[in-house]
DNA sequence: GCCGTCATATATCGATTTGGCATATGCTTT
DNA sequence: AAAGCATATGCCAAATCGATATATGACGGC
């Protein structure tokens, strides 16, 4: 039960029939890519198993030069151990950080290598909101609109936080968005 | 070399010695617990295999009752180890929520787990949100003052977004501040 | 024209990490 | 008095990550 990367396959083919493939690239860069993560090396395994389990159909797909692609469907009872999954409560959100970490040692790194990471985790939250602003009006979906809106709440804070702490930041932001 | 939990515990032995008891509080409730993560299953072999590397020395405390606490120092060769691993810049900030991939199950929920889903995700931000405000104006170290601070933003603008979205949850917050 | 790198596509494998359990004791709540 | 919680260490199975292997076509740089 619960959340993990079975439920994850699984949701993501509610949508659409899917390749491991596709399904790692939805994760990594689609809609799920701010909140959540998944691996070949789980994603190929539960595929294979929820085929094996009935909770899959798969479908091969020829392609010149490439290696065949199996697309995975999810069945009736697919459906129902999702909709048995997602009937748990959420879990508390996990937030992983090393830049703050990084800013709890402030007492044990050089205040070189601070500027060059406070720099980095700047970027990052910029590329970040730039990732979601350019997809953000060609959804249309609400469930998707929410998410985005939810990411970019938390994004732009972060990075108005920084750029209030760090004035020096500023500057970047403004050249930026030249 | 970079972070995982070899380098959190050391980080930590820096401020302070400790055991792995206590060293897994502070990571729950303490400083840290807000950006990270790790159990007793990874501490205890990460400092075991450390003081057998000379990262860490052992001492037994005796305590009545209680089994021996063995409280763990960093040693000077740990410190240069995790020097070492900190001077990797820090890797990009990890989101799970499953809060939010149910939000993108819109299709496949009633209305009312939705509800039940977005009530139960407000209250843990406010209970974030509590809990870096009892602990804020004890702390004086410029790192933790900071860490702070961009804690409260980010949950302060994801429970802002909540309320904007659905106005059922102003209430309850007006209730909760009486 | 050749080379490096990237995108497509599946799959495995070692290492790390999680989450639950076992063990032991005393204190507090029901 | 029973149940649960806090202290304290530690193990173990299962999940997951990150890197690598394999194969091919496209695209750009030198």
């Amino acid at each position: 039960m619960a959340m993990n990367v079975r439920t994850l396959c699984l949701g993501i083919l509610t949508f659409r029939e899917a390749s491991g493939y596709e399904l790692k690239k939805e994760i990594e860069d689609g809609s799920f890519s701010h909140f959540i993560d998944a691996s070949y090396g789980s994603i190929y395994p539960a595929l294979t198993q929820m085929n094996a389990e009935g909770l899959l159909t798969v479908r091969s797909e020829e392609q010149a030069g490439r290696p065949d692609k199996k697309v995975y469907a999810i069945t009736e009872q697919g459906r129902t151990v999702l909709a048995k999954s997602l009937s748990v409560l959420p879990a508390k959100d996990k937030f992983k950080s090393e830049f703050l970490f990084e800013m709890l040692m402030q007492h044990f790194i050089s205040k070189d290598h601070m500027d060059e990471a406070i720099d980095k985790q700047h970027a990052d939250l910029l590329e970040d909101l730039a990732h979601i602003a350019q997809k953000r009006d060609r959804v249309c979906e609400v469930g998707s609109k929410f998410v985005m809106g939810y990411a970019d709440s938390v994004l732009r804070a972060a990075a108005n936080y920084l750029e209030a702490q760090c004035p020096r930041l500023k500057k970047s932001k403004a050249k930026a968005a030249e």
